[in-house]
DNA sequence: TTCGTAAAGTTGCATATGCAAATGTTGGGC
DNA sequence: GCCCAACATTTGCATATGCAACTTTACGAA
């Protein structure tokens, strides 16, 4: 198959994730947060508890872009970082009660964006879809 | 099938596009170029003549942003920006021989990236990643 | 022709980002 | 117990980014 930019996967994932992200952005704006302040609360409602070295690896941001991030986050009143006397190196990064009640009021809007992406898609196809893009994500550390 | 953040469609999206396109920036800083850059270099071999408009919609960036990056390319002797008699309102971008040069000598990068990537995945496969990919983002629309 | 409006790019400005260096912390070897 | 290397996070700094405002040009209506 011959290789062509405009038809590679690179090109393919990376324009349909700026333009969701986009959309998306534009779209919690009047909840006061922006994209990567919506993936950290997600995560956390998701999986509870991380440390900012785990946040940051889940949500695809440099730790220190999103230390500074979580701080943000923190005057917002969304999250609470704590060092743990036991170990003081890291910092524990949780919800706090207004950050899960946002979190629970965008989830409406996240499972709007999954269902309309995934529209003309037969359930068989959006788990090829996820299975694929996983693979690939695999594949990267092969690079 | 319940909806679980780390397993939308966004999320997985946006996690391997944004390794992949660490991985590419690393991979092509020794030439001394940025990803929007190689982008635009990759593009404008692939189609020929754009307008900023054009080429912005094409890789995905900003239109202000890219007249700063368009700005750094010339700079460097990649392209040139003509505003033409006929309709001095648009600006059009083509590659130099240097420029020409340049993207073709990052081919091969972006081939070995292509295969890597897609190791696993069998013809059809990659093909119908491929096509599910432009059926979400196509689905953006209705957002 | 002239005017008003839309189109296409560019620039000002405030914010976000990434890398590298600095800070503070732990644990192991001695 | 002390020192040193590895860890986890934060900060300094230069660059990248996005939005809104501005400039220039094109074009249709009167």
């Amino acid at each position: 198959m011959a290789y062509t930019f405009t038809n590679s996967v690179p090109y393919l994932i990376n324009r349909a994730g700026a333009a969701v992200g986009n959309r998306f952005t534009h779209r919690i704006s009047d909840h006061g947060i922006t994209l990567p302040m919506y993936r950290s609360l997600a995560v956390l409602r998701q999986t509870g508890t991380k440390t900012l070295g785990e946040l940051s690896a889940m949500v695809s941001k440099e730790q220190s872009t999103l230390s500074r991030i979580i701080g943000q986050m923190e005057d917002l009143g969304l999250v609470t970082r704590v060092r743990p006397k036991e170990n003081a190196r890291i910092v524990l990064i949780d919800l706090t009660p207004h950050g899960e009640k946002l979190a629970d009021e965008l989830m409406p809007i996240a499972i709007h964006f999954e269902q309309t992406l995934t529209k003309g898609l037969n359930a068989a196809e959006v788990t090829e879809l996820k299975r694929l893009l996983k693979q690939v994500y695999e594949n990267i550390d092969a690079l």
